[in-house]
Order: structure tokens, then sequence, then C-alpha cells
DNA sequence: ATGTCC
């Protein structure tokens, strides 16, 4: 548990069981100063109100850790929404000096390699869609493919060799085959699809796990959810953005599904002996990484990069089956992608360092890209506003859109969502899965799980609160708030 | 997150 020390450096702490101290810079930032063989400093951007969960669940401890990796600048970074993690805290931005043996980490990313969130947006209003809203979601319960396990929209008739295509081509490649339009890839991070896929570093076991999972959801903490705008709050962005109060939206949060987590488990493996060999030694096995410009840190990007693809092309096929089903269930399939933007994922990226230009590898984990306005990656009709940043809340409660700021910070990222306080086995102890249903369908969200026990896991109550953490994210200059959207139906796995 | 241990 690391000791407090407030910015007028009165001896007001916490109990410390090592020398980790943090230090408050602001209101909404929080340092952690270097110890041991941290090579910059922690940055933690939290208030008061969310620091114990932070120390209680040792995911600063994680920072600490973080900051230990060859080649890492500025400093480690913590989300307000950050939580323990396989080692790197969920909630987490670290960038290495690709040119100084920065390195690559498979726990810098995740299991779930480009995890992310999209947003389509309809032309109905909330009291439009009322009549239907049942018949809306049964249709979705039927067509949206979920829960652990193969399933999936896309039937790969060409194998292999089809595989091959949605890993390079990732949304691209789907709308390619009829299923979505180009301006959607116009609304997505990277146009849609990542250009250094290697499918090649794509092991046979997940070629396999993918071959039946393109166009699913997933399980844990993935859904599909039938949200309305609430409240808005940039009005010129909000305006831009296409967000109306009343207005009805789809929110999509899904990942790579079991081929991701294949490529993290296989390069994990690989690059924990490969560490010997490049002489890097970490303080937690679960760190293991290998420099960019390395053989397995190439074969990492590559593979990360190839999964990321599954993950794109995966919420595309998600995007067209949500379209057909508004066609038939409410006779209108127009829903615009607002943006698709992922929160697990390294990326190489050029920032200015100690005054220098250099290429980074951005590793955000559990944490959201928010480019600026103007950035030259954004498309003509989002650059006055900056990238739209996709918080989704826990389950029944507020999901937000913000907006990247043109000052930003931690290499232009942002909060990923609620993050979770309780693990999904206290939850289980102390949720009952099938009240929690008849608790919401009371409160007025129409529900389609496929298990209780998934519904228990995903309780309001095991996440912050997603308010505090996006209010902290925008006074903390993160990114700003744009519109708050509230949940009218539920898909799970 | 995840064919929640090949």
């Amino acid at each position: 548990m690391a000791k407090v020390v407030r910015d007028d450096a009165r001896e007001d702490h916490v109990t410390t069981t090592h020398a980790l101290s943090l230090v408050q810079e602001t209101p909404y930032r929080w340092r952690l100063d270097p110890i041991d063989a941290m090579r910059v400093p922690g940055v933690v951007f939290a208030t008061e109100a969310l620091l114990p969960a932070m120390t209680d669940d040792r995911s600063l401890d994680q920072v600490a850790n973080v900051a230990t990796l060859p080649g890492i600048v500025t400093a480690s970074y913590a989300m307000p929404d950050v939580h323990w993690g396989y080692g790197f805290p969920i909630g987490g931005v670290a960038a290495t000096d690709v040119d100084a043996g920065g390195v690559i980490s498979p726990g810098g990313v995740g299991f779930d390699i480009s995890c992310g969130v999209r947003l389509l947006v309809s032309p109905l209003q909330r009291d439009e869609l009322q009549h239907q809203l049942t018949a809306l979601m049964d249709d979705l319960d039927r067509n949206i493919p979920r829960g652990a396990g193969p399933g999936g929209i896309w039937r790969l008739v060409g194998g292999l060799a089809e595989l091959e295509e949605v890993l390079r081509g990732g949304s691209r490649f789907a709308v390619e085959r009829g299923h979505g339009v180009a301006r959607d890839l116009e609304h997505c991070e990277d146009r849609g699809a990542v250009d250094d896929a290697d499918p090649r570093q794509v092991s046979a076991r997940a070629h396999q796990r993918g071959l039946s999972q393109v166009g699913s959801l997933g399980s844990g903490n993935h859904f599909l959810e039938v949200q309305y705008v609430d409240e808005t709050y940039d009005q010129a962005a909000a305006d831009a953005f296409g967000l109306r109060v009343g207005q009805v939206c789809v929110m999509i949060h899904s990942g790579s599904r079991g081929l991701g987590h294949q490529v993290c488990t296989d390069h994990l493996k690989a690059m924990l002996t490969a560490m010997p060999r490049h002489g890097i030694s970490v303080p937690d096995k679960q760190l293991a990484c290998a420099p960019v410009q390395s053989p397995e840190g190439r074969a990492y990007l590559g593979a990360m990069s190839a999964a990321a693809n599954y993950g794109r092309a995966n919420r595309q096929l998600l995007t067209e089956a949500t379209r057909r089903a508004f066609e038939r269930a409410v006779g209108t399939g127009e829903l615009d992608l607002l943006y698709d933007v992922s929160h697990n994922l390294a990326k190489l990226e050029r920032h200015t360092v100690d005054g220098r230009e250099r290429q980074l590898c951005v590793h955000r984990k559990g944490a959201t890209r928010a480019l600026p306005p103007h950035h030259p990656e954004l498309p003509c009709d989002l650059t006055e506003h900056g990238q739209p940043v996709l918080v989704p809340g826990s389950m029944g409660t507020a999901s937000y859109v913000l907006a990247g700021n043109v000052e930003g910070d931690a290499f232009h990222s942002a909060c990923h969502g609620a993050g979770r306080v309780m693990s999904r086995h206290a939850a289980l102890r102390s949720v009952d899965g099938r009240a929690l249903k008849q608790q919401l369908e009371k409160a007025g969200i129409a529900v389609r799980g496929t298990s209780a026990r998934g519904l228990a896991e995903e309780a309001p109550a095991s996440y912050k609160d997603v308010n505090e953490v996006v209010g902290t994210c925008e006074r903390a200059g993160l990114a700003r708030r744009v519109a708050r959207l509230r949940p009218l139906g539920v898909v799970k796995g």
C-alpha cells in the first residue's frame, strides 16, 4: 500500500508497507516518485475518493512495476478507472522509445487484444422506439451470437485463407464483403484496420479458435446496448457527433475473442524465454516483454495487429447484424457509426518527449486513445472537436461520450469504463443474477442475457461510479464530456 | 477477457 503525501507536505498519510509514496500534484493528479528500479515516475489520475480502491487492490504497485520497463518515457500512467490486471494494471498507459531499446509487452495490452467500443446513432428518438423495443430486443436476442465458445455471424466458407483476409483487412474486409458502408470505415480508428498485421505470427491454434467466432460478442463485460442520449455537455461537439437529447443509439463492446487470447498466451511464453537473451529482467514475470526492434517484439506486434483487425471485423459484423434487427423490428436500419475505438492496444505513434519527436510504442490497457482536435488521423467531420472517446459504464448505469483535448496528457489517453472494484468471484457470492435481472427490468431496462451467473458477475455494485471516473478524466484535462447515455436494453453473453 | 486447466 502506498503512503499518501499531500502537496503541502503535511504528514497526513496512511500506513505503508514499502517506500512507494503518492504525492498529490493537483486535486486530480498524483505522482509516485521513482524508487528502486523505476526509470520514470508513476502518474495517477484520481480524486481522493477514488484512491483507496487503487491502493487496496495493489494496482499502484503495478503502476510502479511498469515504470521499470526498458525504454519507458515520461511516466507510467494510471487512469481513474485503474484496477488490478495481468502484469500491467487495467487502466494503465505506458510508452517506450522504440529507437532506445524500448520494449513491447503483451501484458501491457491484455488478453483481449483490441477490445473496444463503437457507437451507432439512430435517427429515432426514444419515444419513437417505445412500442417496438421489446420486439427489437427479442430480435437482437436471437441474432447476436454471444457467450463463451464457438458461434459467430460469419461462416468462413473460405476457411483459413478467408481468416487471413480478416486478420489483414479488419473492418475494411468486412465492408468489402458487403457488411457495412465505406462511411463506417472513415469513423473507425485506423480506418478499420491496422497496417502492420502479420498473420504468420498468429499460431495455428489461435487461427483455429478464430475460425468459428467472427461476428460474436463474447462474455464477461462485453455487451450490446440500446441506449438514449440522456444529457449533453459540450453542445457544439454533441451537435457535430449527431447526439441530441432523447436520441437512440447502440453501443457495442467486444474484442478479439479466443484468437486474441491465444495470441497473448503464445507471445507471453515466447517473450519470457527470450528475456535473458535480451538482458531484460522485470519485477513480475507477467511483465514479460521484448524490445520492439527484436524478432520477438516484431513477431508480437504483427500478431497483435492481426488480432486487432479480427476485433475490428468482429465489431463491424455485429454492427450490420444490429442494422438488420432494427430494419425488421423498427422499420429503419439507419445506424450511423460515430466512432470505433480500442482500449486494449499497443501502437507505434510519434510524440514529442523532452522537446524531441520520437517514435514510441504506446501501450493502452483499459485506456482509450483520445486524439485532440485537428489531429491528422481524425475524419473531416470530427476534426473540430477531437476524437470521440467511448466510455461504457457498468450494466444498467450510464455510459459516456467524451472528446479528446488539445492539451491532453498520458500520450492522449483517457479512461475506458467504470473500472471494476469487486472481483468476479466476490460478485458471485454477493449478487443473485436472477434478482438483478428483475431489478433492471423493473427500472425499465430490457435484459437479454444468456446466464444468471454472467449477469451477477457484471452487477453494477462490482464497479466504480462511472460519473466519478469520467468527471475525474474531465477535471484532469484528459478528455471532456460530450454526452451521457442511458440504457434501454442490454444484450449480454 | 478466455473452449475461466491441454
